[in-house]
DNA sequence: TGCCACGTTCTTTTT
DNA sequence: GAACGTGGCA
């Protein structure tokens, strides 16, 4: 089964790509643009690294950032390989990986092999309370980011060190806050996220045999490593030094994670004769939306042109939707996927629709409308299983069990359930604890002994809680984890689970503490239980968590299976929720932006697009305005496109119809499209206007009669976009446009045909040029240090390998000679702040005009919002043409006017029953998990 | 007076 | 879901 031959591995791509998988290069560095294929590349290669070059499974490292990248890296590799020998790679995430090497080999680096890891809220809480007893004044996630980036950096982040070095006084704060931090943690046996990645970092300089099997590593997401990432990725490779990259610099989310652009510069110094290949063609979007997205990004001058080349025809524009408030919002969204799924004839259904958050805490009101309306969704990110409630306290007892020094736990489960020790006991217990160095878990054990009495008051009543029901319980269950002296066996992970379920009579708890939902809550419990017994089937018959053995390298295997359920825990991102009934049925995906970069849906949603993050929040805190993408005509020809991209069947008109429910509108008209103007009264936008030139057309479209369909949008907007990357200060935001605009745009285009190309498409053909000194995709970040060193380049350098290949042969010797890799990249300023997401700005002193622009402009999020109407534009042109009545309940343009006709009633701003009898609801399907927590139905705005 | 318990505001994004 | 403010109990 190993002789894959090339056409499995090569047949599904195309050149550029089979260029990248079979590349005999020993360091390979792909970019592309978003939705060119990049997963696919990446996990073909690895296949062809074991099929072709014959790498061992084991000795290769695959490297993502987030967890569901890498379960879906090890679904696709298992996929082309066949055979399960997945398994054995190496695969993870960073710190999981890291983690791993961590478990097996920290030792050698007085690394206790109990260490548990400090996950997030653990972390906020050790700075919070550091903050408070020390009396620092530090906001405390600036405390916490200044810790992070201090560690994230790696070894050459001198330029933060030096703007520190300036304002010396409060650094010091920080300073001791790191510093506190740091004891604390090591006191707990506690790794945070990152420190993971910097023990790692110093286990594999001090004993660099651990990876001296590696023959590979590959790096998905390339742009979004940090410093420290990058150390990482080195020293795995450090014995053969064979990398394989992927990576899109336009798609760098993780700025505020320390992600450096830069490091893409480093990677190209540090490897010599990398071979570059970049992906162009985009198979995810329609030609529309790479258009109005490169001319967003475009607008970043100084960026590297690089060109999306749409697979796919145009397909519907993206378009802006103005919504009142969230509540408008989650009801105009529901409404809006009622009429696609109602007018595609259910081609289009719950899986293909995607809702995507700037921030989980954003989905309440999404989620209540989507389970009024009975559509079954799926919640990504955002919430974990792991961090409810009654999970997470099952863990810190499970934490407490494994680790008793751990403070946090302790702290947070020693009143669970109840024992009357209240806030301020716990407090004063854990300083004074801290103060003695001493763990809380000891503090309490000493003074229920009587050894010491605590300076803090614990009443009679409360100690006798303490002492006899807390610790011996806990002392209990920790016992049973090993085999007793009388024979009786050691209980296994479910069972511990349930005997501290049974022993702290759990349900009971939760019965009291939580009436109404107490039955969902225990649900939530079996559940758990059910995914801890599924991990030690998996571990028992996995060598997934093992590292492969290395020649004279003793290992440490005594790692129980409670640590490493934990550890799992902590680095999840989130349970996985395989193929259970309810993954099956269809559902829409609601997720973060984050969470769902890579993925793709044929419609999308992108709720709460308004002024994204500015520096300094605080000046203008909450400008509310909440805009959407506003619904697009389904015209038959689109619906047609649409099916050929899904490669689906399209029903009939007459099947659409057919079903079509009486009363149920056809076009995106049962909002008002100008929030701020609650009785206008809608109607369809269609627009019969006399079609000019498509693009002109849009200018005269919106100053004058119908200026109601949003009506300051488009053109209107000088809106100077401060943000994302930065050197933004002229954007625009062309190409979205609203459903009619776009219907008659385009009936005016396929008339104009011949004579006038639509400006966008020109312009797209305009990015494929390469500014002259540019050789590649890379060329945007070539340094005048690469220049010199190359000469002059050839500045349309046909796609072929022009360094001589380095075989794979033998592997490479082991020194790494870098005299250049400590320096600094000669990286222009500008470059070095090119990271969409981090609104940060740069307050370079050779940008004083930027700060003005900042301050002025509200708006600073990719999705580029138009600014607020100015007060003084009158409403009146509204009301002085009246539409005539024909044209409001005109259907769309495509059906014929026989067939479907269903008049609104004027005025009314939303048809009485759409919400409930519109359209029969979809079956009830259960939703996973997450029941609603909507105790508060009636919420309006603040 | 001290402290637990209950009710009200805002929550980036990931590991 | 955690940080704040107010009320009732020892």
């Amino acid at each position: 089964m190993s002789a894959t031959d090339g056409t499995k591995i090569f047949g599904s791509l195309n050149k550029a790509q089979c260029r990248a998988v079979g590349s005999r290069a020993s360091t390979v560095a792909i970019l592309a643009g978003p939705g060119s294929g990049k997963t696919h590349t990446l996990t073909s290669r690895v296949a062809w690294l074991i099929d072709h070059a014959r790498f061992e499974p084991k000795d290769i490292i695959v490297a993502t950032f987030t967890v569901k990248a890498a379960r879906e890296m090890k679904e696709r590799i298992g996929k082309a390989l066949g055979d399960g020998r997945e398994r054995k790679i190496i695969l993870g995430t960073f710190h999981s990986v890291a983690r791993r090497y961590l478990a097996t080999y920290g030792q050698r680096i007085g690394l206790d092999p109990k260490f548990g890891i400090a996950d997030d809220s653990d972390s906020r809480g050790i700075v919070t309370r550091i903050c408070k007893r020390l009396d620092i004044h530090i906001e405390v996630p600036l405390a916490r980011a200044y810790i992070s980036r201090k560690k994230a950096g790696g070894s050459f982040n001198d330029e933060t060190a030096k703007a520190r070095r300036a304002k010396s006084v409060e650094s010091v704060a920080y300073e001791t806050c790191y510093a506190e931090y740091q004891s604390q943690l090591e006191r707990s046996n506690l790794l945070d996220y990152d420190d993971l990645l910097v023990r790692c970092v110093e286990l594999l300089r001090q004993h660099p045999s651990c990876v001296s099997n590696i023959q590979a590593v590959l790096i998905d997401e390339y742009q979004d490593t940090n410093g420290i990432q990058f150390e990482l990725m080195k020293l795995f490779a450090q014995y053969n030094r064979r990398i394989t990259i992927v990576g899109d610099p336009d798609q760098s989310i993780y700025g505020w994670r320390s992600a450096e652009i830069r490091n893409l510069h480093r990677f190209l110094r540090d490897f010599p004769g990398t071979e570059e290949i970049s992906l162009e063609e985009n198979y995810r979007s329609s030609s529309s939306i790479l258009d109005t997205s490169l001319k967003v990004i475009q607008q970043d001058k100084e960026r590297y042109q690089k060109a999306l080349l749409p697979v796919h025809n145009k397909g519907t524009r993206p378009v802006l939707r103005r919504l009142k408030n969230q509540l408008d919002e989650a009801d105009w969204i529901v409404s809006e996927i009622k009429r696609i799924k109602m007018m595609s004839g259910d081609m289009v259904g719950p899986d293909d629709i995607a809702i995507l958050l700037r921030s989980a805490s954003l989905s309440r009101h999404i989620e209540s409308a989507l389970g009024r309306a009975g559509m079954a969704y799926r919640m990504v990110g955002g919430f974990k299983f792991y961090e409810r409630t009654e999970i997470k306290q099952i863990l810190d007892y499970l934490r407490i069990i494994h680790q008793p020094h751990n403070n946090d736990a302790l702290a947070r489960i020693i009143n669970v359930p109840k024992r009357g020790i209240g806030k301020e006991t716990i407090q004063s217990l854990v300083e004074e604890a801290e103060r003695n160095s001493l763990s809380l878990w000891e503090l309490l054990e000493k003074h229920c002994r009587g050894d010491r009495t605590a300076k803090t008051n614990i009443r009679k009543q409360t100690e006798q809680k303490i002492s006899g029901e807390f610790l011996r319980l806990v002392n209990g269950l920790r016992a049973r984890l090993r085999d007793r002296t009388d024979g009786t066996a050691a209980l296994n992970l479910v069972e511990i689970i349930e005997k501290l379920l049974r022993d702290l009579q759990f349900e009971k708890f939760l019965e009291e503490t939580c009436p109404q939902d107490n039955e969902s809550r225990w649900a939530n419990v079996q559940e758990f239980i059910g995914l801890a017994g599924e991990f030690m089937r998996d571990q028992a018959m996995a060598e997934e968590d093992l590292l492969p053995d290395v020649e004279g390298m003793q290992q440490n295997v005594n790692t129980d299976v409670l640590s490493r359920f934990l550890a799992n825990v902590s680095l999840a991102s989130d349970k996985q929720t395989d193929n259970k009934d309810e993954e099956a049925k269809p559902h829409i995906t609601v997720s973060t932006i984050h969470a769902a970069k890579g993925l793709e849906w044929p419609i999308v949603f992108i709720p709460a697009v308004y002024k994204g993050s500015i520096p300094h929040k605080r000046s203008d805190d909450e400008a509310e305005e909440r805009r959407l993408l506003q619904g697009p005509t389904f015209e038959r020809k689109m619906m047609t496109e649409l099916a050929r991209m899904l490669q689906r069947k399209l029903p009939s008109e007459e099947v659409i119809y057919k079903n079509m429910p009486p009363m149920s509108s056809l076009e995106d008209n049962l909002f008002p499209t100008d929030p701020n103007n609650q009785t206008h009264s809608e109607r369809a936008s269609t627009d019969t206007a006399p079609s000019i030139h498509p693009m002109k057309r849009h200018k005269t479209h919106h100053v004058s009669s119908s200026a109601k369909i949003v009506p300051e949008s488009v053109e209107g907007w000088n809106v100077p976009y401060a943000t994302t990357m930065q050197r933004s200060s002229s954007f625009t935001l062309p190409g979205f446009t609203t459903a009619g605009a776009q219907h008659v745009a385009d009936a005016a285009e396929q008339a104009a045909k011949p004579a006038a190309k639509p400006t966008a498409s020109s312009t797209r053909v305009g990015t494929n040029k390469r500014p002259p000194g540019q050789r590649s995709l890379l060329g945007y970040i070539v340094s005048d240090h690469d220049r010199s060193k190359s000469g002059p380049e050839e500045p349309d350098l046909p796609p072929q390998p022009p360094n001589p290949p380095r075989y794979l042969s033998g592997p490479r010797s082991l020194p790494i000679r870098n005299p250049v890799a400590q320096e600094i990249p000669e990286i222009q300023p500008q470059f070095s702040n090119h990271k969409l997401g981090s609104a940060k700005l740069a307050t370079k002193p050779a940008q004083p005009k930027r700060e003005i622009d900042v301050a002025a402009k509200p708006y600073a999020c990719f999705s580029s919002s138009p600014s607020k109407p100015s007060p003084e534009k009158p409403p009146a042109k509204q009301d002085a043409e009246p539409v005539p009545p024909e044209e409001q309940t005109r259907p769309a343009l495509c059906f014929h006017a026989t067939t479907v006709n269903v008049p609104q009633p004027r005025g009314i701003k939303r048809p009485a029953g759409l919400g409930r009898d519109g359209i029969a609801p979809i079956d009830r399907l259960r939703k996973p998990f997450k029941p609603l927590t909507i105790n508060k139905q009636l919420h309006g705005q603040r």
